[in-house]
RNA sequence: AGAGUCGGCCAAGCAGUCGCUGUGCGCGCAAGUGCAUGGAGGAAAGUCCGGGCUCCAUCGGGCAAGGUGCCAGGUAACGCCUGGGGGGCGUGAGCCCACGGAAAGUGCAACAGAAAGAUACCGCCUAAGCGCCGCGCAAGCGGUGCCGGUAAGGGUGAAAUGGUGCGGUAAGAGCGCACCGCGCGGGUGGUAACACCCUCGGCAUGGCAAACCCCACCUGGAGCAAGACCAAAUAGGGAAGCGGACAGUCGCAAGGCUGUCACAUGUGGCCCACAUGGGCUUCCGGGUAGGUCGCUAGAGGUGCGUGGCGACACGCAUCCCAGAGGAAUGACUGCUCUUGACAGAACCCGGCUUAACGGCCGACUCCCUUC
């Protein structure tokens, strides 16, 4: 059971078809790839918000976000329109 | 003004919008929701020490292992801090130091060097002893060699057997003397480390104990995934109750066993049929998932007073200041400036160490100029 895959430079998800009403987020953030704490919790803060943003629009799925190397010290600004256009992308592939 | 030392503090700011989360109050059966209010650090880090707390172990003592190491004090405790002593660095304010024992034992010392505990490479000397040569009647003198003496000088090294000077000697040497250093003993001051003074010893006892070791003191183990409570489903454990009909068989009987029907499950659209099964129901305790507590009011902050050189202690007043759980404390927009470092709580404290743009305040030192 892997789910399905999409990816671009910054973040990798993968989603599966989950049991309840709504969509819910995991994130893998590795220590390997961005370091310090303060680096990881702000990814994950970046995407939990987009998540936030986003989640009416998404079907019930569970969905792993990954990120990518790419994403290390880039701008807030690019890495929400990266989000936001893998979003979209799961939602019209449902 | 410049250079510097020590101590303390801050860690871009403001406004609006959208969120996350703790608490209080209101509404709601509840899920929730409205309002108010709180929401990372000086290192939250490394996890290197010390304690609280929890569970296990524990009469006491010893060994092992590990740690600490000038003295006194502070502390819940420490490997921390304060004050003092000693040594070193700096003109100075100040800073740095594992700083007990090497005249108990074992061991080690690269390279260089003759030698790194008893050593003679170069050098210096030829007094004692034994030769040879010359001179001399002889005693002896001179030269030279052996045997030897010598740690003053050279050279090597991180380190070479106290330093300087005078005497002394064949040449030298604490061999003798003076001063300095060192050591035994005594005295004085100091709680002590230690300092000063006196006498004596000619100097023995080279260095390394962050090498083993010796001496003194300290240490039970594991950690919040500690630990406590509530508690499904499934499987297994225990107890109680129920377990149809017929036939055969064992038994005096209660009852057991076997077969068929019935029953349950599966295949099948359904009946028949076929396959599989030996139980079913209720209760109990252990325990897993999951949940709740532990979880933040504390060796607490601030102010004042008292004691103390100080670390700190005591008293009074006042304040409540994160508590998440795949893990909140953020995002967006605008403005300002000096463009913003290192970095994210995870049971809680006290330290140490490491990381790092900068800014502010106070005390002090050196140097230059001016008055």
């Amino acid at each position: 059971m892997q789910g399905r895959r999409f990816s671009d430079t910054y973040f990798s998800m993968s989603a599966l078809p989950n049991q309840e009403s709504h969509a819910r987020l995991g994130l893998a953030i590795a220590t390997k790839t961005f370091g310090s704490a303060v680096a990881r919790n702000h990814i994950k803060r970046i995407a939990r918000e987009s998540f936030r943003l986003n989640q009416h629009v998404l079907p019930p799925l569970d969905i792993m976000v990954a990120a990518r190397a790419g994403a290390r010290g880039i701008a807030p600004k690019i890495l929400r329109a990266s989000l936001d256009e893998l979003w979209h992308t799961l939602a019209k592939r449902r």
